[in-house]
DNA sequence: TTGACTCCCATAATATCCCATGATAATCCA
DNA sequence: TGGATTATCATGGGATATTATGGGAGTCAA
């Protein structure tokens, strides 16, 4: 298994802590190394969180753009001063930075939401709340999707 | 073989699993993986099913996007949120997700139906009901299907 | 010494492994 | 050909492994 798929709600028990879905874990662990990287998300009130594969996409996207020095620099604090590279113990647990914990609006719980590449971490109700919207968008966006791939008949007809 | 033919009724069990037939075991397992990828259809009450080939020209188009993009989240969201990866155990039996249980409508029995590329997952009563209407479709739509052309994508693209 | 963080173990729920059975389909052979 | 023997398959169930989670005890630093 390489990409993160699926979702779970996991606690965030009493002393901070919360379970990083197994089978998230595994693909951490696919790529190299037994930790994660989370930071918040630009666009919402959620965690992103990914292997080492997704920090060195974003490390070479920055380098390929050849930027002023201190535009680079700029653009490379934003994307790394947030950054948390966290291990994970035995039983797969982290403790959530405050920071992380504020951005993203945490309370007891947490749901793990894949996205290929990457996951986010959401409060649950907010992410119900970002769902709804999120397949109404993937819907007008699917042409960026191959032809005929996941959207079937039904769905291309309401063009 | 190697595309996804003809349909079973298969039961749910106590605990809760069903058998994969065995002739889309043999496609799942030429395709490279002895896992199988299910994601709640966009467009009907069932489940939509396959093997790596279908989820890596998912992920292809997603990876092609934009990394940090309201539009990529929203979008890598619906696809891989609700997708699950399942390996079956060696007799050849998966345990459904809650989610996509609900989604399509499952009690104690279930039907797998090929469609070429991917198969899809239906309460045999509902897909009865679909059958018939897919049926008048069809014969509403036959003029579309050219000399010597099966209604496969292909021909469906077409339009 | 207090609080934050690990490490380790316990536990309950769940998922998976492994073997057995019955049914059906395929093969074989006189 | 037709009846018997093998394979293959779906399914049941006991045993085992994995997972998420709670909590005790130790470590370290301020």
């Amino acid at each position: 298994m390489k990409i993160f798929l699926s979702n779970a709600i996991n606690k965030i028990d009493a002393k901070g802590r919360i379970s990083i879905p197994a089978s998230f874990r595994s693909v951490l662990e696919f790529q190299g190394y037994p930790g994660v990287y989370l930071f918040p998300s630009f666009t919402s009130n959620s965690i992103d969180g990914g292997g080492m594969e997704l920090i060195n996409q974003i490390s070479k996207s920055v380098e390929r753009m050849q930027l002023f020095a201190e535009e680079t620099d700029a653009l490379s604090t934003s994307l790394f001063a947030d950054t948390y590279n966290l291990t994970y113990d035995q039983d797969g647990r982290i403790s959530l930075p405050e920071n992380l914990i504020i951005h993203a609006n945490l309370m007891d719980k947490a749901i793990f939401v894949g996205q290929g590449r990457k996951f986010q971490i959401w409060n649950p109700d907010d992410f119900e709340e970002f769902k709804k919207k999120a397949k109404i968008k993937a819907l007008e966006h699917r042409n960026l999707i191959g032809p005929g791939e996941l959207l079937d008949d039904k769905a291309k007809d309401k063009n």
